[in-house]
DNA sequence: ATAATACATGAATAGATGTTCATGTATTAA
DNA sequence: TTAATACATGAACATCTATTCATGTATTAT
């Protein structure tokens, strides 16, 4: 076979049938929206590069700022752009501030997709 | 342990070595930059419905509009997107053009983060 | 030939996103 | 207490993105 699909092809005015296969394929809106959310966060270079290094370790901003050539104030919206998203947690110490990724989802994503872009 | 990474807070004023180490794990520019290529074609509630609908079989557009309520146009220029991206392949059969998802880690990445979003 | 269907595409537009700039707060050093 | 360091944040801005609108092409039906 040319196409390793499943099923045939579907086209409504040809089988009514591989119709309502189809709609049960179709993810909810709310799911889509959740789903949306998390992809987001690991869409943009600068940011992945953020999350690589938090990725296994607890790194404090300035180290951050230091190591990714980014200003300090463009990664602390990113890291706020995390924190609200539940991705990351942070701990204060004295006059600094540990940020450490905090969601195993978005860990395996990054991961896998990484697996895939290196030797895909 | 609080904080269960595998190695010990990371500030560049603390430990020289500890900086060398976090170095490592931080991702070449052009490799974030594919990987946020993937990630982003995945950014999209609308584009996911879609994707999640070519997950598993052939549609022809006209389907995917009746099915997912979007226009035809909308619809189209989002399969170009993903043409563009080589992450759906089509076939023309007649007056119909049958679109299908042409890239296993993006079907990987897909089901994976809806398993993460629909319990994790 | 003409009309209708299926799909594609350029231009315009509204909204989202990432960065910079300026400034503010908290903690430590002098 | 004064200065410096570490970090956060609002506003402004430029860019990107997704949709709509209008229109174009190709195929089939009449």
């Amino acid at each position: 076979m040319l196409y390793s699909q499943t099923t045939a092809p579907i086209c409504q005015d040809e089988d009514a049938e591989q119709l309502a296969v189809l709609k049960k394929h179709l993810i909810e809106q709310s799911t889509a929206n959740r789903l949306s959310e998390v992809f987001k966060a690991l869409s943009d270079p600068n940011r992945l590069r953020l999350i690589s290094l938090l990725l296994e370790n607890e790194v404090c901003v300035h180290t951050l700022e230091a190591t990714l050539g980014m200003t300090q104030s463009a990664i602390s919206h990113q890291l706020r752009h995390l924190r609200q998203l539940n991705l990351v947690r942070f701990r204060k110490e004295g006059r600094h501030v540990y940020y450490a990724l905090d969601d195993e989802h978005v860990r395996d994503l990054f991961r896998q997709g990484l697996l895939h872009v290196e030797h895909g």
